[in-house]
Parts: structure tokens; C-alpha cells; sequence
DNA sequence: TTGTAAGCGTTATCAT
DNA sequence: ATGATAACGCTTACAA
């Protein structure tokens, strides 16, 4: 491990006994290169044991084929799909990712937003903690590469492509289905309202009592933050309160497992006491005794999406634009029996 | 998005009526500045909105303050728990990770080492998906930065720090378990043998057999990949046998994902017809019914673990090293019955 | 087709 | 304490 200096460019044209752009030029596959001269080259690159510096090259070419990605917790499988599904996509047009986390802070927003425009990433990938924070849209601002923002609204920010997904719809679906189930009484546990797809589920899930002429149960919403905790406290909270529901939608991944340890600790049974809805496949919701009803929408696809937007921006310069991923409603066991009270 | 030449430390210099180098030692808190000279260029950062350009930087003090993590697929739980441990750490010591797939290729596996080398990260982080692959060491060779390796041994690459975890302690811990209900056919279904994890478990798995003098069920043993594809049909394949298991070991999230799939259509119940542990706890483990016996370990302890020694030997330039994080059997109702047949 | 040289934005060495 | 100036390793006019 003794940082022995790598060969550069210089070495290489030394060796070959030709110029330093010589060099270059083989490397670059540029038009105007004789046979003899590539062979020479080749020849020489692979006698001193040449590799490129990305560093050196990125600095002057202006360009570091650099996309940083920033969500609050990549831990969280759907982050986690997003960032695979935008790392795919981006290594097939030669991009790294560069990936931050938040961690749910809008301070780290505008830190990591900052310290990504220092390293001069070519573009941004951003699902921002909190989409009201005037920082985050100054740093926003100072940026001159293109931005996709993944199911976040910033207002302000006209410049930036968006990846959403149509939540509405998705939500819609579900009221509908326990309202036809005889469900009135439907709790909503949900995000904070700085971040779309909560303010999204939450403007739907009142819009479709009303549309049935019904009164929205609001004293059945409960608005946290996305945690395991924050579901199970929340859940706890509805049951114990004067009218508990005998519906939950739960809005996320981590939600619906505090959610259901709540469940488990008062002993009620998903589908026989209660009926429940998640937002969000993941493996325990197929797989939970009974299944999960889910509004579900493709992760994966979503970061590719994202990705696409981005790519657009940068190889073929086009406008910015918005993209809407689909949301379906997987209706399973957990919404099969009805339950009047 | 008017890509406006950036202000440079020039231009501070400039405007500030100073030399450019004075620039630099107020940036880098250089001893020797006169407080006038520090307000002076402060001032004018402020005025012309100078911002750091770290590519610039990096190339010229030869370090990038980036380090470079490798794993098959962050969309799984336990890399994506991994990379947030590591991701931390790195951050505190002002360090920014990028993340690569490999998506299971031992071929990207070579691409994806070569490409963070090409990019000069100071430090890498790999859990590698073939520790056989005779390139893969070849491209670690030519590194000269430090390694740490994620539960991987692999030969030849001895000045590499590793964190494992104790899968022989936490396998160990199954089967005695398992045997002690009184089961004998177990069947093990694990991932393939380039791969450090699935080799402990399958070494342990027999010798624990062995050591209470029974001979090891191999007509049991389903040696795959580490997919929840692999899991459902090595299931499938098991319960058609001539003698079916009565207890099963799941390798790993995802194969277990892929058990549980397979039994459902079987209909067959975990902890009644047949018990089952897993390795690795996720939400599902715990909320299944019944809630799964697992081997746990900290999956963000480790990446934090990992990160802690690529800084040792970045920053206190210490030697290599091994560290072992423990693994517990966590006891749920999946193993609570026993079954002779 | 190939070579020469300027420049990307820093840091670090050397004078002063 | 501050200022010139030479690297860092590459790309790209421009000349030859």
C-alpha cells in the first residue's frame, strides 16, 4: 500500500516516444489517429500500467459524469428501490451515483445539496426531508445543473423535473373500497404534511368522504412523521380513544410495522377486528397473516423514471418535465370483512 | 440553468485586492493570516459568491475525501442497512460514500472496483459477489488505497481490514435449538459457496449435526443463490421430496421471502406443519404469524464497524484488521413446536 | 496526422 | 504575514 505515484499520461507519452495529447487522443477514440499510432500507445499504456484520473480529466472536460442522490434514509426499502432503479440507469450512460443521506433533516438537506455542488456533481436526484424550508431552496437556486425531485413539490423551484406518483388515485381507490365495505370510521396515519405524498393522501382521503356525502373523520387522522414509532404511538392513541376506527390506512412502509406491533399489543387481528390498508409493497405485506391490502406503486421504476428525466437534461438538453408513476390498489385480506359497529 | 462561469478564488483575490495564495490560507485556516486579511477575503467570498470546487482540490492535495462502497444490491435490507451505517460514520469524518451495484456479477464486481479506482476514492468498502473471481483480485491488487471487506474473505488480499459477523455462533445456535425440539430433518436452503456468509452457515450446519453424532441431512441441503426465486423453488423442491423436512433454515432475507411463498402455496403453516428460522431480522420476521425465529446481527453496526476501520487506516494510518460482530438467536414461535414424524 | 502550449481551480513551496 | 509561481493530470485549440 505504499502510494507508489501512478502513471500518467505524461509517462505514457514518454515511453512512447510521442506527445503527451497524442496520448489524449487514443484515449479519446478522437477521428484523426493513425493505426500506428494507436498501437503505439496501447502498447505503451499497458508497459507502464496506465489508469486514467477521473479527477484530472473531470476538472478540465467541466463535467464529472457525477449524479448525487439525496433521500432521508436509504434504509427505507423505498428509498432503497428508488436509488437502485436510478443507479441502473444512470451506469448504463456511464454516471456514478454519489448517495447522501438526510436523515429526515431539513438542515442535512441543505447541507448535503451544498456539499454535492461543491463536488460538482453534473445533476441531482432529491427527495428533500421537508419541501417548505426557504435553505434548501436558496441552495437549490445557487445550483446550475439540472434537478429531478422524486414525489416533492418545492415551490419556487420552476426549473427542476419532477417524478411523482398519483397518490390520488391510489388513495381514492382505497377509501372507496372501505367505504363500500361499510367503513366509516377510517383512521388515516400518515407523514407530515411538509412532504407531498402526505399532503396528497391526505387532501384525497378527505375529498372522497365528501364525494359520497359523507362528513371526513377527522378526528381519525393522525399526522407524524414516516417512523415505525411514530404509526405504533399514533395506533396506540386511535384505540384507545372514544370512537376507534374499524379502518386504518397506514401511509408508508415503516407506518404500517408500528402500526401492526400496536395491533399485536392491544390483540386485535388485522381483517377479523379491523380492517387495514398500507401504502407501499414490501414483503410483509404479501406475506402477513391475513395479506395487506396495498396502494402500491413500482419503486424500482420510479428511479429509473427519475434517472431519464435527468439524462434527458444532460445528454440531449431538453426541458424539464413531470413524470406520474401509476398507483394501483391490491386488494387482499386484510379489507375482506366488513364491520359495523 | 445558464451555466454561469462559477466565481473562483481569483476572482476573491481580485476583488479582495489580495494574491490568490492568501485566498487559500484563509480557506484552509492556515496559522499565519492577519485578522484584516481573513476580513478582507471573507468579505469578498462573500461579495462575489465564491464556492469551493473540490475536484480542483482533490487533484492537487491527491485525496477526494470520498470513499467507495460495492455491494450486489442496496435494495436489500441488509446492504441498504449497511451502507446507512457506513454512511454516517463516513460523514462525521467529513467523508462522502458512492455507491455502487453490482447487481450479483463477479464481472461488475471487476468494473465497478475499477471504475471507484479510476475515480480515486481514498478507501473502499466491498461485500464483493464472488470472492473466487481471480479479475476481482487482479483490480483489488492494483489498488493502493485501504479495503475493508463485508463479510467476504478473500484469498490473496491480505492487507485488507475485514468486518464478519459470527454466523458459526448464530448457526450453531440454530440447529442445537432445532435439534433440541426434537427435529432432525432440517433442511438448510443458502446462497452459493463464493460467498463467506453461506459457506459458515453451511460448515456449521454440518459440524453442529456431527457433534451431537448424527450424520448431516444432505439430501437437505439447497445451495443457490441468495434470491427470493431460489428460496421458493428450493422449497418447492424440498417439500416434493421423498422425505420432506420438518424444520427449515432460510439463508437470508430474501430466500426467506421466497419460503414463505412456497409453503403458502403448499398450505402448509410455519410452526404447525413445519418450523422454520431465518437469518437476518426484518419487519417481516418479527410481524409474521407466527413471528419468525431469525438469527439477528446489526447490519448497521457493521457498516458502521466498516467505515470505522477504512478511517483508522485513513486518518491514524493504523494496520489492518478483523472485527466480528456478534449474531444471536432470537427464539419466536416458528420453532416453538415440535413435529416427529 | 502529430506536436506545442494554454488552461481547468486548487495547494504548497519559495521568496520577500 | 503576504505574494509569485510551480505543480496536480488532463483536454483542446492552434500550429506545423
Amino acid at each position: 500500500m505504499a502510494r507508489r505515484r501512478d502513471a500518467t499520461m505524461e509517462d505514457v507519452a514518454n515511453h512512447a516516444g510521442v506527445a503527451l495529447s497524442s496520448v489524449s487522443r487514443v484515449l479519446n477514440d478522437h477521428p484523426d489517429v493513425s493505426d500506428r499510432m494507436k498501437q503505439r500507445v496501447m502498447g505503451a499504456i499497458a508497459d507502464v500500467g496506465y489508469e486514467p484520473n477521473l479527477l484530472a480529466s473531470s476538472l478540465r472536460r467541466g463535467s464529472t459524469k457525477t449524479i448525487g442522490f439525496l433521500a432521508s434514509d436509504i434504509s427505507n426499502p423505498l428509498f432503497a428501490e428508488i436509488a437502485l432503479g436510478a443507479e441502473r440507469r444512470l451506469d448504463e450512460a456511464e454516471y456514478t451515483m454519489v448517495l447522501t443521506n438526510s436523515e429526515g433533516s431539513g438542515e442535512r438537506d441543505e447541507e448535503m445539496i451544498r456539499l454535492l455542488r461543491w463536488r460538482r456533481t453534473d445533476g441531482l436526484i432529491l427527495s428533500v426531508s421537508d419541501e417548505r424550508r426557504a435553505g434548501t431552496l436558496v441552495e437549490l437556486a445557487r445550483l446550475d445543473v439540472p434537478v429531478v425531485l422524486i414525489d416533492r413539490d418545492v415551490k419556487g423551484l420552476d426549473d427542476a423535473s419532477v417524478v411523482t406518483s398519483d397518490h390520488a388515485r391510489g388513495m381514492r381507490s382505497a377509501v372507496d373500497h372501505l367505504i363500500e365495505l361499510g367503513h366509516t370510521d377510517i383512521a388515516l396515519i400518515s407523514g407530515p404534511r411538509q412532504l407531498r405524498p402526505a399532503r396528497e393522501r391526505l387532501r384525497v382521503f378527505r375529498r372522497a368522504f365528501r364525494d359520497q356525502q359523507l362528513e371526513p373523520p377527522e378526528h381519525l387522522l393522525r399526522i407524524g412523521s414516516f417512523s415505525a414509532q411514530s404509526g405504533e404511538q399514533a395506533t396506540l392513541d386511535l384505540l384507545a380513544s372514544d370512537r376507534p376506527p374499524t379502518a386504518m390506512i397506514a401511509g408508508g412502509n415503516l407506518l404500517l410495522t408500528g402500526v401492526l406491533r400496536a395491533l399485536r399489543r392491544r390483540k386485535l387481528t388485522v381483517g377479523r377486528d379491523i380492517a387495514l390498508v398500507s401504502c407501499d409493497e414490501v414483503p410483509l405485506t404479501e406475506l402477513h397473516s391475513p395479506p395487506i391490502t396495498v396502494i402500491a406503486r413500482d419503486a424500482v421504476h420510479m428511479g429509473d423514471l427519475a434517472a431519464e428525466l435527468l439524462l434527458e437534461r444532460l445528454v440531449g438538453d431538453a426541458e424539464p418535465r413531470r413524470a406520474v408513476v401509476p398507483t394501483s390498489l391490491i386488494v387482499r385480506d386484510s379489507t375482506k370483512k366488513a364491520r359495523r359497529r
